[in-house]
DNA sequence: GCAAAAGTGTTCTCTATACACCCATGT
DNA sequence: ACATGGGTGTATAGAGAACACTTTTGC
């Protein structure tokens, strides 16, 4: 959710982002509680400028609530049901925040754009968790990383526009060799697998991975990463290209 | 394109459909000349009715077009550039056309609401021609099949928009076993492989094609098809589930 | 019988998966 | 030495491409 307030923005268009993010072998996503009773939560949001390209404006979405600029961001999908409304999300709002001044009556026919019936691009970005310093925006009360195995209940249709987001990604995890997006600069080959494990929700065999992945041709071997464990020390990899 | 009157429509968003067909081994799609002088040929096109899901508005642009109702229909990429407007598009209609009623200055506000930007969302569609009698529009001068190897020059960027649902279908064809829609009810593997060929514009060897699409199961053989030529009568095959 | 096109079978290659073994490391 | 986890090699099975052969049809 961006802010409330009316802008040179194209009508009834929204964008919904998928952030995805990666940590202790869970595959994560950037979620937004709003400062409001009642625990809203939704995926960050916005809308297009006028003079803006829709991608820019996603982009722009993902650099404000990141800060990362350079990273993999594409759109996946339109929602587009014609009961798709912030009407019945932000009347509960209301419902439970009497005194919200914004949304008293006389101001609140400003606030009527918004309550119309919207149309979202879905758009999911893939970035380093480490880079990221999650920013909060004005109607913010919290913006955190949530594990998709154990999302909250979004509001609207976010719920299912993460599935469709996850859907998505593993149809094209390897043409786009996106992956490597989620994870540092440099990492381990099992990095790697526990990134596709944590996507696919499934195991893989270790041998087999390796060589698959070894075999796209897009990473460099640097030095060995020494962990002080009683184990053979793992190689440390780089994407290219 | 629709009709240039601004109705109960979401502003500034519209729907562009490539709709595909196919006869004599050639992929076609249909395109509609408008009966302005000045030969402006543009892909069939829409907008969405406030109280209609985004898929409905596609449909019902297909079916107006087509009056096809049950067929492979999906939206493929939203075309979100910022300089995405008809305003170059109709100030050379207004040039070439000088005498346009409805285009004259003291009425031209009322279409001002068509000359701002637009965002397109692509929808494809894959019908059996020999169903299909094109259907005009009242902006149109006549609405008929181009194949895909030969299209005109076409208005804004619906060009990029062919292009860009050509390499979706190629790279779903499979998946979603759409390639049958393009058939008539029954058909021999040779018309399959044909519209194979047609789409992915190569050869397939007869007997591995012949394999592939029978592992599918999906199709049911049926009689044999006697055409009078001096050789073995192919299997007519129907496409179940 | 013969040409043309359809149908079917066989081989070869490549890839994916399963299984096995060896290597480096710290206790 | 040995337990632990990492790296690599080999065998097997399945999919796809190339090649070959047989069958049906009308002249």
């Amino acid at each position: 959710m961006h802010s409330l307030t009316e802008q040179n923005y194209i009508q009834q268009l929204s964008i919904d982002c998928v952030i995805f993010g990666y940590e202790n072998q869970q595959l994560k996503v950037l979620i937004s509680t709003l400062k409001f009773k009642g625990d809203f939560q939704v995926l960050p949001s916005g809308f297009i400028y006028q003079g803006e390209d829709v991608d820019e404006a996603a982009r722009r979405i993902l650099e404000d609530r990141t800060s990362i600029k350079d990273t993999y961001l594409e759109q996946f999908h339109v929602f587009g049901k014609a009961d798709r409304s912030n009407r019945a999300f932000l009347d509960r709002l209301i419902e439970l925040n009497p005194d919200l001044v914004i949304l008293h009556q006389q101001q609140r026919q400003q606030y009527e754009w918004f309550t119309r019936r919207f149309v979202s691009i879905g758009y999911y970005a893939l970035v380093d968790m480490a880079k990221v310093i999650p920013q909060k925006h004005e109607i913010d009360q919290s913006i955190t990383w949530y594990d998709v195995r154990q999302l909250p209940i979004l509001a609207m249709d976010h719920n299912e526009i993460v599935q469709k987001a996850i859907d998505t990604l593993r149809l094209t995890l390897d043409q786009r060799l996106s992956a490597f997006s989620l994870l540092p600069e440099s990492f381990t080959m099992k990095d790697v697998q526990e990134v596709y494990e944590a996507i696919y929700d499934k195991p893989f065999a270790r041998n087999n991975f390796q060589k698959k992945i070894l075999d796209m041709n897009v990473l460099e071997r640097l030095e060995k990463k020494f962990t002080g464990a009683a184990n053979k020390a793992p190689y440390l990899y780089r994407y290219i290209k």
